[in-house]
DNA sequence: CTCGGTGCAAATGCTTTGCAATGTC
DNA sequence: GACATTGCAAAGCATTTGCACCGAG
């Protein structure tokens, strides 16, 4: 995601709301962010943050992350696990996961098929959507061959 | 849900894992989720089998409940919320959700060429599947409707 | 100057854990 | 009788809240 992008679009969606300001500490959470690849969890971006020197409180991070979810900058998602984790959402189609119950890892996939059949039931159900994910929990070759070579061993 | 034929699922399981036991806590517990219609979370079963008599702790059912997903009586969820969500999962098709954000209802939908293009996917990046989740997230029905009836009066 | 944003610490809510007592096999 | 299971209360963890202070507009 490009950065400059990123700031404008939520600079605008700040005045488009009115009474929301732009602070150095938004944009500063924006940016850390920005530099993110793939997926990050609440407590691992505060301590991005922490460590590069800004200081910051958990409690900032978290509306943080509500607000900029809000404006579509990022997506939450919750898996299997307890916490709530995010993915920068700029400039991304949408995309579903593939999630390894051995390792963690987590796969991305586009399928347009995919979109169009959940399009097609919101229909049929007179449902709007607003977002949707789809996750699909497994087992990634690595951990299969990992397995076997145990099995093996 | 038939109750034998649950409770017997869950007798060759507790069997077939060795040291595992049937005792009368599980199979109430079994029998409180049998009875149950849709979605259902640990704080509301524990409560449902307090208020019809039977003791139990909290950690019991949250074991239980561990032990149910285990041995595939029951499939857990993570929606929007914090707590798990949970639903039977014996005799039921394979089905996918949609989660109304204003009323928190919970529609089901079942869609075979969604499962196929989960499969087509999970080959095609050599991921072996255990489970998935098709979450949609929107606006149901009911609600659009209460929203449009606002915006008129 | 006003009202939104921030940090801190405490509180909350869901879930897990440690341990002694209980009950299954 | 051994060891899995249970209940209880306390702990744990992610997240939220209350409130005083700070700072953007």
């Amino acid at each position: 995601m490009n950065g400059e992008a990123a700031q404008e679009m939520l600079q605008k969606y700040l005045k488009s709301q009115g009474k929301l300001r732009s602070t150095p500490t938004r944009m500063a959470v924006l940016d850390a962010i920005v530099q993110t690849q793939g997926h990050f969890d609440a407590e691992g971006l505060y301590y991005r943050l922490m460590s590069s020197g800004k200081k910051i409180s958990r409690a900032t991070v978290y509306n943080t992350l509500d607000l900029f979810q809000e404006c579509g900058l990022i997506s939450k998602y919750r898996f299997a696990e307890n916490s709530s984790r995010y993915e920068k959402a700029f400039g991304r189609p949408h995309h579903h996961h593939l999630i390894c119950l051995q390792c963690g890892d987590i796969l991305e996939f586009v399928n347009e098929r995919l979109n169009k059949i959940q399009e097609e039931v919101c229909t049929s159900k007179d449902f709007t959507p607003h977002s949707s994910s789809l996750q699909i929990f497994g087992t990634c070759t690595k951990c299969v061959k990992t397995r076997e070579t145990e099995r093996k061993g």
